[in-house]
DNA sequence: TCTTGCTGTGCAACTAATTGCATAGTAGAG
DNA sequence: CTCTACTATGCAATTAGTTGCACAGCAAGA
């Protein structure tokens, strides 16, 4: 399981709280792994009683009060172990790959609309991307160290971005040409 | 859930038992859909409940017998109405990212040696797509109507693997260059 | 003959993740 | 004063998926 190791690397970032993760999961980290707060807090708590991770209660003024989490020894141990393991084959699954494989079984419009509909949602992301990349990395020659990562997983989110634009592209395009009509 | 979805995309094109499903998992539909063969038996067996499949014992010499499925009406309906709703946003989950991410809290060798393997594995993956695309689609603009979305989900997989590669060699050649060391 | 490997179907136990709900304080808009 | 939205944490029920195992027949090779 990775989610524990999205959590480790990201507490190893900075010491957070569940509410804290939860918004993290929906932006930066959250692109390459989605997680619910619900899943988020269960983890922390497993984590927590193995000794990954430590707490403290912090009262806030005027909102409620916070459990933030910070990595252990035992957790840099933990992500340092797991970096040295190979990463086992990813299990990829998209639900829009087998719609237009059994385009022919289906509503070729809505299939179609539904490619335009893929195509806007890269675009956006690939959009967001890039003002990440121009506002946090103006200068690729000169990311910080401890940046590195981040910066190098963001590139390769512009390349899927791109590329899942591209796709898009060639299937509207070779569907326009009226290949694949029924 | 879309497993239904991809099995009944598989049995609209051809009738087939678990056994050979689970096959046609580690092949083609798998390469975007990942199943065990006891999800897939388990997935068939409700969808035969619901009667979007029913089955054959088909009696074989020299060989167990099997249990054929087919699509039905009822399944061919499903498969209809599930194509033109909107597809949900993908769920991405990529450990590879996670650990490129976490980099500088791992073992940097280790890490790199994993790119490299990465790299491997979408090379190998390439060169099993474009050796299928030449053997079944030696000219895309004459592809069998009924395989236009196995044309075109190979045409995104050789896409993405392509993608995979260069990420993995753009990761590569940053550190190379001294960038991101520690 | 024995072992390995392929075809073929499935159950049981477990883990991971989703969905729906609950609770509670504060801030700001109308 | 009420309604909505945000911060903050979590439980319960369910579904989806993984891991490990079982059983059975047949074929081919050592």
């Amino acid at each position: 399981m990775a989610l524990e190791h999205a959590i480790l690397v990201s507490l190893a970032e900075k010491s957070a709280s569940g509410y804290d993760l939860a918004r993290r999961f929906d932006k930066s980290i959250g692109h390459f792994w989605k997680a619910s707060h619900q899943q988020i807090y269960k983890v922390l708590a497993r984590m927590e009683s193995d000794k990954w991770v430590k707490s403290d209660l912090v009262a806030q003024n005027g909102r409620p009060d916070k459990k933030v989490y910070a990595i252990t020894d035992v957790g840099r141990d933990e992500l340092l172990g797991w970096t040295a393991e190979p990463t086992p084959p990813e299990a990829l699954r998209s639900e829009f790959a087998v719609k237009v494989r059994g385009m022919q079984f289906g509503d070729r419009d809505a299939v179609v609309a539904d490619i335009h509909n893929r195509r806007e949602q890269h675009r956006a992301q690939l959009e967001f991307y890039l003002a990440d990349a121009a506002k946090n990395f103006p200068d690729p020659a000169a990311v910080p160290p401890e940046f590195v990562g981040a910066y190098l997983v963001l590139r390769g989110g512009i390349r899927a971005e791109e590329g899942g634009i591209a796709w898009c592209d060639e299937i509207l395009s070779y569907l326009d040409e009226g290949r694949g009509a029924r």
